[in-house]
DNA sequence: AACTATCGCAACCGCGCGGAT
DNA sequence: GATCCGCGCGGTTGCGATAGT
């Protein structure tokens, strides 16, 4: 039974489903343009107002996740992207709440990239994404295969997990300045891996709010923000 | 140039929550 | 308390764009 008694939203028949069209984006920007956001009518009467052949549910998503004026498009800044891992580590899966912390991001933006960026970064650098903690040796191996199944390209980067080290004259107030080895287009220099110029050394760089380097027991401490201390424990490298 | 594989994002789906009746 | 209703959330899917062969 669905709880209360909710009728499914998208039943009737005649609805379009899938991409909006320009003409569409239109009606409904104009309808909030005229209407305003603010309220004195509901989302479910909005195709009608609005002269929309969709559910009400598919003009929310649209005019929240795309049409919405005050919505940042392009590329993650290095800030945002630190901020999503550190929300991340305190929120888990609640992309609403750290969205909010985004002004202009929109929790389906933050959730892809998520899941298509730093996700998949993280457990190949041997941490678990869902810990913010690294995995065992063992399943370092079992999520890189899971990645495999799920992306079976050929990895552009050798598999074998190399040691760690930081970079010598890598001081926490300059680390921006380091450039991206990684190759990818992201403006970010978290989450570095092996560029193939050094000796088997994965570089790991960090943007911004390190507090303290590597430990004698080469634990890198992070300071997530105002959130204290993830130990990374990368030492793990080391054996 | 043509084909195939992969990626990334927009959109959909199903569910839970909370307010109203 | 039970039901109705709308909204919002998180997970998943589909497809266009792009890279690789």
């Amino acid at each position: 039974m669905i709880m209360g008694g909710r009728k499914p939203c998208c039943d009737e028949v005649g609805l379009r489903k899938g991409p909006w069209t320009v003409e569409e984006d239109g009606k409904l920007v104009d309808f909030l343009r005229i209407r305003g956001s603010g309220g004195g009518w509901c989302w479910r009467d909005v195709p009608k107002l609005a002269g929309l052949r969709r559910c009400g549910k598919s003009c929310r998503l649209r005019w929240t996740n795309y049409l919405r004026p005050d919505l940042k498009r392009g590329l993650f800044s290095e800030e945002e992207i630190q901020l999503i891992i550190d929300l991340h580590a305190r929120l888990g899966n609640r992309w609403s709440k750290i969205a909010v912390e985004l002004p202009g991001r929109t929790d389906n933006d933050i959730k892809n990239y998520w899941n298509t960026h730093i996700k998949r970064k993280l457990i190949r650098m041997g941490i678990d994404p869902n810990t913010h903690r690294r995995f065992d040796q063992q399943k370092v191996n079992e999520e890189e295969k899971v990645l495999k199944v799920n992306s079976p390209k050929p990895p552009s980067q050798p598999e074998v997990v190399v040691p760690v080290v930081l970079q010598n004259d890598t001081s926490a107030g300059n680390l921006n300045e380091l450039a991206d080895v990684d190759g990818d287009d992201q403006p970010w220099s978290f989450l570095m891996e092996n560029d193939g110029g050094g000796a088997g050394e994965l570089t790991m760089l960090l943007s911004g709010n390190i507090t303290s380097s590597c430990s004698s027991s080469s634990s890198l401490w992070l300071k997530y923000g105002d959130l204290g201390y993830e130990d990374l424990e990368l030492g793990c490298f080391d054996d």
